[in-house]
DNA sequence: TTGTATGCGTTATCAG
DNA sequence: CTGATAACGCATACAA
């Protein structure tokens, strides 16, 4: 990445005008003329520079992505669907894992400066810098969040899908059920779905903290629950990791899923149809959810759209084993 | 991100030149002319165009990884530990998926303009590209690669991890196994660990081609294998996903493990020890990989280091209790 | 159809 | 200590 337009125009013979043109065919150029220039860009293996291009066009095609963790599938799954419709419409994507980290302030200030936009799980980032961020004029999208003025969000149903989830279960004749999840923080969509359950359920199901939202909490958290008094009939998970580990503690304890309790997640992983039992969950789109994140920016950026748009993508029960009842398919 | 530098010097009534210098420290500025340029900078709340910076400094401060996909934890975890060493040394990340994607050619040759160097995982680039980098003095680390002239690699010790492993199966009397694994293209972690099995196992073992390196494929191989003519004693899996599959296809045969058949993974990742039966295993150390890679790039692009360098991090066999004989603590 | 000149936002050199 | 000014690499009005 050494050579410039200019070696390449005076190898042509020709102005960096002309070059430029005929590279991007932005304007007329002479057949014979835009050959001797393609020979000269083959010859010197010449690239534009990213930076120089950038800098003239006034954008950098790269879109920006921050997230606290990629710990488990859903992270993952959002950014390789964000990454891949970028990809599409001709932006990079610059990541920011928040996880540990200090200062994510300038972290976020220095992404914003190499992005065109950028997509933001919850509330990875504090609330005073995301109204920087919209004052500013970046365009934002986030995942995962309640709805806000100066940017898009995007996320998937829960509160109704909790609801279907907790009716489900109570048609089952179960009177005892317990939560697991991580801290209910307000707004994000675990805390949507314990007030889903909480509607239908109301008394008869009770939250338990489990710090994180991963196999282990949930085994630990679940361990102990199931070896407390008055264990639980069924145990909705904030998702489905977290029933993973309770689906473990189970068997640890020699308690049978769900004969001795019932036990469900949310998000529908690929380990979720895979397990013994088969899990039953509600699927959220998470791929997609990362598309529509790609997309959504680029009207953005490109102004194709102006006004802020707040989506909500539906979700499906996905009826299996594990919550007892009628046995289904996988 | 509008105001430039030009605005700034005119607020505090300096050069630009003046306000570079008091910004970044680089040269002489009177502590009462710093102060003026201090406080036009808040009160406008300049923050310098990512941009001009590269430009000027001619570097990007940001670098590149280029992955086959993101599905398990392997990439994830070798992601994680590279985003984190670079934000540490003060450089983004930008990556770049080549699952399902054409022209991966073109899309390598944009990130190259985009970074200062970059990590690519095993052979995710043709080789011919890849030679074109070196050739354009591109700095890069190959993880999991096996050593090429002009770029650093990285890898995990498999050979003799698996010779061990092999050995320790062995030594439990088990006399037919299987090797669970995608195809074994030449050259990569996976080849190496069958070639070590193999030198120990010779011809009691055979290879079976998985296709992916996920859970649903070493399910799908394992259930096939398992009902077969001459079960295999023990299943050596090219990593744990494949291992947690075929842990399933045991479980769905209502067969024992150990008991009826024995299995391995490799990677040790989390789920490998809460398997039911915990998975014996052979640890790598992904985060590393990742965290090593992104200083090895530091040294090659900050000129400390100009000679490519090909290092091997020693793995840890993990005597679980899927593989029978002598029963260990997880 | 092609070339000239200017802008994009910094950094850094070199005179004052 | 400070200020012009030349890079840095390209795109693009505007002229020719």
């Amino acid at each position: 990445m050494d050579v410039t337009i200019y070696e390449v125009a005076k190898r042509a013979g020709v102005s960096i005008a002309t070059v430029s043109r005929a590279l991007r065919g932005t304007g007329p150029v002479a057949a014979r003329t835009r050959e001797k220039v393609l020979k000269a860009v083959e010859e010197l293996n010449f690239t534009p520079s990213r930076l120089g291009v950038s800098l003239a066009e006034g954008r950098h095609a790269a879109n920006g992505i921050v997230f606290p963790d990629l710990a488990g599938p859903y992270y993952t799954e959002v950014l390789l669907g964000y990454e891949e419709v970028a990809s599409e419409l001709g932006r990079s994507v610059v990541i920011l894992s928040t996880k540990g980290r200090t200062k994510v302030g300038d972290l976020v200030k220095d992404l914003a400066g190499r992005v065109d936009g950028m997509l933001i799980f919850g509330h990875t980032v504090p609330e005073p810098l995301v109204a920087e961020l919209v004052r500013l004029g970046v365009r934002l999208v986030f995942v995962s969040r309640e709805p806000l003025a100066g940017a898009d969000t995007l996320r998937s149903e829960n509160t109704a899908s909790a609801r279907a989830l907790a009716g489900h279960l109570a048609g089952h004749g179960y009177e005892r059920f317990a939560f697991l999840g991580a801290p209910l923080t307000s707004q994000d969509d675990v805390d949507q779905r314990w007030q889903g359950v909480r509607e239908v359920l109301g008394g008869a199901i009770e939250a338990v903290d489990t710090r994180h939202y991963t196999v282990e909490c949930g085994y630990d958290a679940a361990l102990t629950l199931l070896r407390g008094e008055g264990r639980p009939e069924a145990i909705v998970c904030s998702d489905d990791e977290v029933a993973l580990g309770a689906l473990l503690a189970a068997e640890e304890l020699g308690l049978d899923v769900p004969g001795d309790v019932a036990v469900t997640g949310w998000d529908d992983i690929m380990a979720a149809r895979h397990a013994r039992p088969a899990l039953t969950t509600v699927r959220q789109p998470m791929r997609e959810l990362g598309a529509r994140a790609a997309r959504a920016l680029d009207e953005l950026i490109t102004g194709a759209r102006d006004t802020p748009r707040h989506l909500v993508l539906t979700t499906e029960l996905m009826i299996r084993s594990s919550c007892g009842g009628h046995p289904a398919a996988t």
